[in-house]
Formats: structure tokens, sequence, C-alpha cells
DNA sequence: GTCCGTGCAAAGGATTTGCATAATC
DNA sequence: GATTATGCAAATCCTTTGCACGGAC
């Protein structure tokens, strides 16, 4: 149940909150912009302003819910927290997200941060490219 | 001289492209915003338009003589292109960045990748924290 | 009923673009 | 002298904010 995520995150139980998080429930794993969630919403009939998107996007940013990433290309990108942290991959041609965990990645990274005298408070990989769709469709669009 | 690597990109050489690159030389390896070079050729007495700034940078990347980086945060910085690939550690309150490379990492990247069937175009990793300066002064503003 | 949340429209910051002028080759 | 670059201002994109109204508790 959705308003069980609210109440324990402090927010007041409200149409367009639970909405947007089944949205981003709903498309998990998939990574949403603010827009994307935007139009979602109004396809399914459900009027929501943009803006309030927008502020109950980051309402649950900040109480944890969900996760703001910055890929290459302008706007914010937002997934459901899923308790464990992962990795992107990101094809540049049709924008698809996959994900993925390196033990030893994570451990370079904890071990670089320390010979910095560097507190981590967040860190992103990032590898863009072609995923093997892309690649075999080159003479399609995506 | 600046004039080789532009006359080298095929561009032309005028005063706004050598002012802008001997800006991003003079700070390397700083990253610097639009903004930045647009601020530090403006103190220097050097009056060139915020949008010839963000043209010159532009080319100047399609070029492959600077790098972007959108780094967590709104504005994109860049940096002078140093021939070898290295990533960067971010300290959230300075906005100071470092550079690191580990051979470990871009390996693991590139059999995560090779796993995923992905072919890469740009990786980018990006650990944020906070840098021991920051740390140590917590009670001063930087 | 009080307080918080929403919609709307307007503001905001970063970046881009159209157009006339000015510079390079 | 032809073509490309620049300056300026306006436009654009994504995102945030002010304010009056409506809804949650």
């Amino acid at each position: 149940m959705n308003s069980q995520e609210l109440k324990k995150a402090g927010l007041k139980i409200t149409l367009p909150r639970m909405k947007v998080l089944q949205v981003l429930e709903k498309s998990t794993p998939h990574h949403l912009s603010a827009e994307d969630v935007y139009k979602i919403l109004m396809e399914e009939g459900n009027d929501v302003a943009l803006a309030t998107v927008y502020r109950v996007l980051t309402q649950f940013e900040e109480a944890g819910l969900i996760r703001r990433h910055n890929f290459e290309g302008g706007h914010a990108v937002f997934e459901m927290e899923q308790g464990e942290h992962h990795d992107h991959l990101v094809c540049v041609k049709c924008r698809q997200v996959t994900e993925f965990m390196d033990e030893g990645i994570e451990e370079r990274q904890i071990e670089i941060a320390k010979n910095a005298d560097f507190v981590i408070t967040d860190h992103s990989l990032t590898i863009y490219g072609i995923c093997h769709r892309c690649r075999d469709n080159v003479f399609k669009q995506d």
C-alpha cells in the first residue's frame, strides 16, 4: 500500500502523491523524468499539474523514497529507491537504462575516497554506449 | 601556441577562441563552467559575450579539445582534454574537483559492458563527498 | 477549523538561437 | 570580398516559486 510509505515519510496522503508513487512503482526499474511522469498521469486521466509533479518528486527524494539521477543530456530522471546501490548503463541511442552492480568497483571507490581523505556522500558510475538492440537495428528507428 | 590547436581543429583563429582556450589551459586541471570562463575573461578585461563563450566551448568540445561534465547540481563544467581518461571526486561543499584514475575500475567497466553486449562510447564515475578541508572547516565558510 | 498541498501562471537559471555587424582568410 | 564569427537580445528548456484556493486531518 502506497499510503504506508507516504505516512512513514511524514507526508500527507494526497491524490497527486499517491498517483506519482504508483507511476514510479509501476515502472520500476525504469527511469522517468518529471515530464514522463506528468505525461503518464495525463494519459491515465489523472490531471496533476507539472509543478506538482516536480514538487512531489523533490519531496520523495528528500524522504529517501526515490532517487534522482542527472545523466548527460539535460533533464533529471527518477527511480524508486531499491534499497541497494547500483550503477547504470545508458544507451545513447534509445535512452534505455540498464542497472548493474559490481562489488569490486564499489570497494575500489571506497579505497580511493579514503586515500583522498574524502567522506563519500554519494557516487555515480554511468557507462554510456549503444545497446545490442540499437546496434542490431542501425537502419531502423527505435 | 594556441593557434596551432585551433587550426588543427579546423577553427578560425579569432580572439574570443584564443582567449577562452588560454583561460582553460591556464586553469588546468581545474574545472570551469561557462559562467566561470566568462567572469575570468571579464576580469582580465577581455570582453567576450557569454553567448560566444558557450558557442566556443561547444565547438571545442566537438573538436575534442575539451571535455564537458554534467555533475549533479545544474551547470556543466569544462576542462582541457588531457589525453588520458580519468574520473572525478567532487566536493559537495566547496565544489572543488579532484581527479583520479584506477586501472582496476576501468577494466571492470569494460568487462561489464561486454557482458551486457554494450558498446561503450563513454563512461563517467563521479564520487561526491566532503573533502578534508571542508570537513576540517565545518564552522567556517569556505 | 487549521494547516498543508495544489493549480496556475509567472519567475528563474542555464543554455541556445536569429539576426545584423564585424572580423578572418 | 566572401564567408564565418561575434554581440546583443530574445527565445527555449527544465525547474522552481508566489499566491489564492481546495483538501487532509
